[in-house]
RNA sequence: GGGCCGUUAGCUCAGUCGGUUAGAGCGCAGUCCUGAUAAGACUGAGGUCCGUGGUUCGAUUCCACGACGGCCCA
């Protein structure tokens, strides 16, 4: 006996049940330790931060990583998947600062770091519980007993070690980078706050101004007319800064001549805005590509030497290891000139931008390419102007006006106005960012650029466009990457600086620290009490080894990104612990998944770290998913409050609904929107269905006592199930079962090749099949009362795809898995594993598929619905039988194939006969007319002669070119399709569906008999409704009693008695007044007036 | 400004290696079937397959350009 299973299913207590079996079997980590010794699969997880509680966008891949694995499991490889805290970073820090209404850091480090870093510490894991409740509702199985957590003092101490690696390749360095930086709270902000504090439409100077050309037209000759490139700008205070102009090389640029205050001028600036730039007459002297302009020397509007502002420039050093460094260094003078670069636009401005590469970033690099000056000493990172200039003192915006003024007063101004813009503000406190260049640690990734690039072809990527889109695109780009952050609560950089030689150490170990460490600074270390991080770490001295002088760490921390990027090592504390963690197959990952954000993220930290440590990739396969938006398509954000939470959706529908829906209602790359709505609607389209089919399975084997064990002779072998030793004659078991052997062969590719999506969609189809096909057509098999051969065919043929079901189902919706696994499985043998999820995953035996069974059965299918439709057409219910159906096949090989499903089709359709036909003309009329409204503009007068035509024509003919959409001959005209219109009628006594080439027809003509037999199934049909009503149960047999109507309701009691009472379970049909106790209703019935009564026997 | 993705029914999405008449679910209207009933089937309305060019015997599908939306980056 198989638990009862009610129709009616609470899917939020069925998890809670199969959650409580897991815990108390401890079947996850049996998946693990039965698993010991086999080849190894691993996830690696992307670390989550526990300072916030879980979003659906972290169920979303947290589902994704989770399927994997479990299939893998069922695969026979032994899946490890330790989870993982993000702790460090500025969010943190950000969360903290606001909690204690900071605002500077000022106020943080008069606050204290090591409470504000202690109250970091404790913020992380706030929302920890929540995560880990969240993670086993929704079935993932991930090892969150032992996660790696990025501060704790190992983890650091690999960081450390890695770092010190590339320290020794020559990999880290010290240069300059243009950053957002806030004036107001002096303090560099990431990108992310950077996001947070966009303005559209930020009105700014637009200036245009003039850099006179000290040679012209080629370099050492001076030009004839004063002649000066056309630069536009909208910071105007970084002027000074100035020390290159950059042109599009390939690009045309026009000298202009117009006519100025004291005589003629030319200005060069591209060709195509002079229009758009140039006011009043002017006209075109000569045009040249923008590389001629490449080297020319100008004069820049402000004198940085004169002004008493440092001048620096870039110098490359090249490295003993090879490759090169910048450094900065001062010197007397610089001639400012043209450069090429590929970032002018010429979109808006003159196709010449102003570069200053104190403040931009592009300025910066190109600084760095092309060895340019660097004038930046002039402006305080508070903002304020310094220098002997007119506008010194003031704040670096509001001197914009007077330097404008001033370039005025001495003609350099061209021209001014004012510029709409996107334009970053300081998130806190609304102040407008200045990029200002700063010093900044380097990974030199660009070293190994060409390897990233190749090591990323080694990784497949779903979806497949990512690896040379956005990711490829990111690594051909590459830049080295900027570590440093000054802040405060992340992995301490573990290089000390000499205080007096300047000399550098880069420490690798923890151990290392304690040698180094001054004799007053090692109570620091002591392994009690040891804190890798601020401020604790930055009070332990060191002696330099060149001079003996006192060396202090560097302040700044590392960029959590580097953290997270380093967990294929630090997550096993390599290589002070677990050694082999290489060899043995921990490292590289099988497997990864997040969202897209994390191209430039996680993914790219972990394939850097990995490339510049072990030259290789450290993932093989990587799911990447797109954003999770709401119902309205909009992004979910907490500003925007449309975040829709998952628990409630949970607790509505449970998790293997939400699951479900998360797997099949996108390509995992795709955004997807998201409404509890679309989960009960994948519910009901799914879960229900395939609940429906078990359900109605175990009520039916339980009545009649099916036991799959005494049906040993249709089983063979232990792939983990049931499997058909015999095929079944039945062809509609036969058919199902070359289903379901198609579909493990499917799935299991589509899961092999990361595409749980497809996989899902095919199973949902299957299981649509299984449903409004198989079981629909099989209900009889079931029901009917003696136990035969085919009685039994059915039993094990449905049993064998429900178990089959839940195996191929069980990486996918791991509760519903569990749940008929128990109930068909365990039950039944009590050798099977305790969990589906320890079992093996199903093998598809493919002589068991049959694709022209499949054909067959679909053309049934169609010809069905077709004559579905017909009746629905002549409104003849499906409970009349009719004397015959006519069909005609779209090809004529379906005809043969059709004789294959002649009895399902005429079962389905209540019919007693089929025919086929060649021509839908004998079942329908075809009559055809010229569509006035096209043929008569185009024909005019010979519209007669064409309506002649087409009246000579065969209808039959003309009709079918014509729904075919092809153009049809009549007489000697050739006719569009629009141009006839086609009307379709019925042949009298028949009804006919048409669609796609296929027409089915059926006899509507009812003959007495004909009428008897419907009458006779119609008061089947009432007296079940009447059995349901009186609370009867499927089995319990009765007595039917029956009074009033004619002569005819005699008749069919007498012709189809034996009928009506096999269907009704009626041990008799009694005519006369129903018992006391029975259940009686009036009714009427064709026109009859009767009482129908049953009564439990 | 650059890169990537998307645009198919009112909504959510499939699909088309270029080929006969483009599909499903939801929603709406109607009908039916049923001892699977929190279901199911059928019918109907609803489609310039984003637009414009090109390649082709044939384009929703391939190519180019453009529009709109999304994400990422400047």
């Amino acid at each position: 006996m198989f638990r009862p299973v009610p129709s009616k299913v609470s899917f939020a207590e069925l998890d809670k049940r199969i959650l409580q079996l897991w815990r108390e079997r401890d079947i996850y980590r049996r998946s693990e330790s039965e698993r010991e010794g086999a080849p190894l699969f691993v996830l690696y997880e992307g670390p989550p931060t526990a300072n916030g509680s879980p979003g659906i966008h972290h169920v979303l891949a947290r589902v994704f990583k989770d399927v994997i694995p479990r299939y893998k499991t069922m695969k026979g490889f032994h899946s490890l998947r330790k989870g993982g805290w993000d702790t460090h970073g500025l969010p943190v820090e950000l969360e903290v600062e606001k909690e204690l209404g900071l605002s500077s850091k000022r106020e943080i480090e008069e606050y204290g770091v090591a409470a504000f870093n202690r109250l970091c510490r404790e913020s992380v894991f706030r929302y920890v519980k929540e995560w880990e409740a969240m993670t086993e509702r929704i079935g993932f199985w991930i090892d969150m007993a032992h996660p790696y957590v990025t501060l704790e003092n190992d983890y650091i101490e690999t960081g450390w070690w890695m770092l010190h690696q590339l320290w020794d390749k020559g990999l880290i360095y010290e240069g300059m980078k243009g950053t957002p930086h806030c004036p107001r709270c002096v303090t560099s902000l990431s990108s992310h706050e950077v996001a947070l504090g966009y303005r559209e439409d930020t009105p700014d100077p637009s200036v245009y101004i003039r850099f006179p050309l000290e040679e012209w037209p080629a370099p050492g000759q001076k030009p004839q007319v004063p002649t000066s490139l056309l630069a536009w700008t909208t910071t105007p205070w970084t002027l000074p800064g100035n020390t290159a102009l950059a042109v599009a090389p390939d690009e045309e640029y026009a000298v202009v001549e117009v006519e100025g205050d004291s005589g003629p001028e030319r200005l060069v600036l591209a060709r195509a805005l002079v229009e758009a730039t140039i006011e009043g007459p002017h006209r075109i002297v000569e045009t040249v590509p923008g590389s001629s302009l490449v080297g020319l020397a100008y004069r820049t509007p402000y004198d940085a030497t004169a002004a008493g502002v440092e001048v620096k420039q870039f110098r490359a050093i090249s490295q003993p290891e090879g490759g090169s460094v910048t450094s900065l260094e001062p010197v007397q003078s610089f001639t400012p000139h043209v450069i090429a670069t590929d970032f002018v636009s010429l979109d808006e401005g003159t196709g010449i931008v102003h570069i200053a590469p104190a403040f931009g970033d592009e300025d910066l690099q190109a600084g760095r390419e092309h060895g340019l000056a660097f004038i930046q000493s002039y402006v305080e990172l508070d903002g304020t102007i310094r220098g002997n200039f007119p506008f010194a003192g003031k704040f670096v915006k509001d001197a914009d006006e007077e330097i404008m003024q001033d370039l005025a007063a001495r003609g350099v101004l061209y021209r001014r106005g004012v510029y709409h813009h996107t334009y970053p503000f300081c998130w806190r406190c609304g102040t407008p960012l200045l990029y200002y260049a700063k010093s900044s640690w380097y990974i030199r990734t660009t070293a190994l650029k060409e390897r990233l690039v190749s090591g990323n072809s080694e990784i497949n990527w779903y979806p497949e466009y990512l690896k040379e889109g956005r990711f490829g695109e990111w690594l051909r780009n590459n830049v080295d990457w900027a570590i440093s952050r000054e802040r405060y609560w992340g992995t301490p950089i573990p290089v000390w600086r000499c205080q007096s030689c300047q000399a550098q150490h880069c420490v690798g170990s923890v151990q290392e620290l304690r040698e180094l460490a001054l004799p007053q600074c090692r109570h620091l270390l002591e392994p009690g009490q040891l804190d890798l991080h601020r401020p604790y770490v930055d009070d332990v001295l060191i002696r330099c080894s060149k001079c003996g002088g006192e060396m202090r760490r560097i302040p700044e921390v590392m960029d959590c990104w580097f953290d997270s990027g380093a967990m294929p090592f630090a997550q096993y504390h390599y290589p002070f612990e677990n050694s082999t963690m290489r060899e043995d197959g921990r490292f590289p990952a099988d497997y990864i998944c997040e969202a897209v954000d994390q191209t430039r993220g996680w993914f790219y930290s972990l394939h850097a770290l990995s490339t510049l440590l072990t030259n290789g990739p450290c993932y093989r396969n990587v799911i990447c998913l797109g954003l999770i938006l709401d119902e309205k398509g909009e992004k979910m954000s907490k500003s925007r409050g449309n975040v829709v939470e998952p628990w409630p959706v949970l607790d509505a529908h449970g998790a293997d609904a939400l699951r479900w829906y998360l797997f099949t209602a996108a390509p995992p790359g795709n955004a997807r929107r998201f409404s509890a709505r679309l989960v009960e609607e994948s519910l009901r389209q799914f879960l229900l269905t395939l609940w429906n089919t078990y359900s109605f399975f175990v009520t039916y084997a339980n009545l009649d006592g099916f036991d799959p064990s005494d049906v040993q002779r249709y089983w063979k072998g232990d792939l983990g199930g049931p499997d058909l030793a015999e095929i079944p004659s039945a062809e509609l078991d036969r058919w199902v079962i070359s289903g379901l052997n198609g579909l493990v062969a499917s799935v299991t590719e589509l899961l092999e090749h990361y595409n749980p999506t497809d996989a899902a969609r095919r199973i949902e189809e299957f299981v649509d099949a299984l449903s409004n096909w198989y079981v629909r057509r099989s209900r009889r098999r079931f029901w009917k009362s003696e136990n035969d051969r085919d009685k039994e065919s059915a039993y094990v043929t449905l049993y064998t795809c429900l178990t089959t079901l839940s195996k191929l189902l069980a990486p996918l919706t791991p509760f519903m898995a569990e749940e008929l696994y128990q109930n068909l499985v365990r039950t039944v043998d009590p050798k099977a594993p305790e969990s589906v999820h320890l079992a093996r995953y199903p093998e598809a035996d493919l002589s068991l598929v049959d694709e022209r069974l499949d054909r067959v059965v679909r053309l049934a299918m169609r010809v069905s619905s077709l004559g579905r439709a017909a009746r629905t057409k002549a409104k003849v219910k499906v409970r009349q039988p009719l004397a015959r159906v006519l069909v005609k096949t779209r090809f004529p090989e379906e005809r043969d194939l059709l004789a294959a499903v002649t009895p399902q089709v005429l079962d389905e359709l209540n019919v007693k006969a089929l025919e086929t036909m060649d021509d839908e003309a004998k079942v329908v009329e075809f009559s055809v007319r010229p569509n006035h409204a096209l043929l008569g503009p185009k024909y005019g007068a010979r519209m007669r002669e064409v309506q002649a035509a087409l009246r000579e024509a065969k209808p039959a003919l003309v009709a079918t070119s014509v729904r075919a959409g092809a153009p049809v001959q009549v007489g000697d005209f050739l006719l569009e399709p629009d141009e006839v219109s086609v009307t379709v009628a019925d042949r009298p006594g028949l009804s006919t569906a048409l669609e796609g080439g296929y027409a089915v027809a059926v006899d509507v003509r009812l003959t007495p008999e004909l009428e008897e037999e419907g009458l006779a199934r119609e008061l089947v049909h009432r007296l079940q409704n009447m059995r349901r009503s009186a609370g009867l149960e499927i089995s319990d047999r009765i007595v039917t009693f029956y009074q009033g109507g004619d002569e005819r309701l005699r008749r069919v009691m007498e012709r189809f008695g034996t009928y009506i009472r096999q269907e009704t379970l009626s041990l008799e049909l009694r005519q006369s007044p129903p018992a006391d106790s029975a259940y009686s209703e009036r009714q009427k019935v064709d026109g009859l007036e009767l009482t129908l009564a049953v009564q439990k026997a």
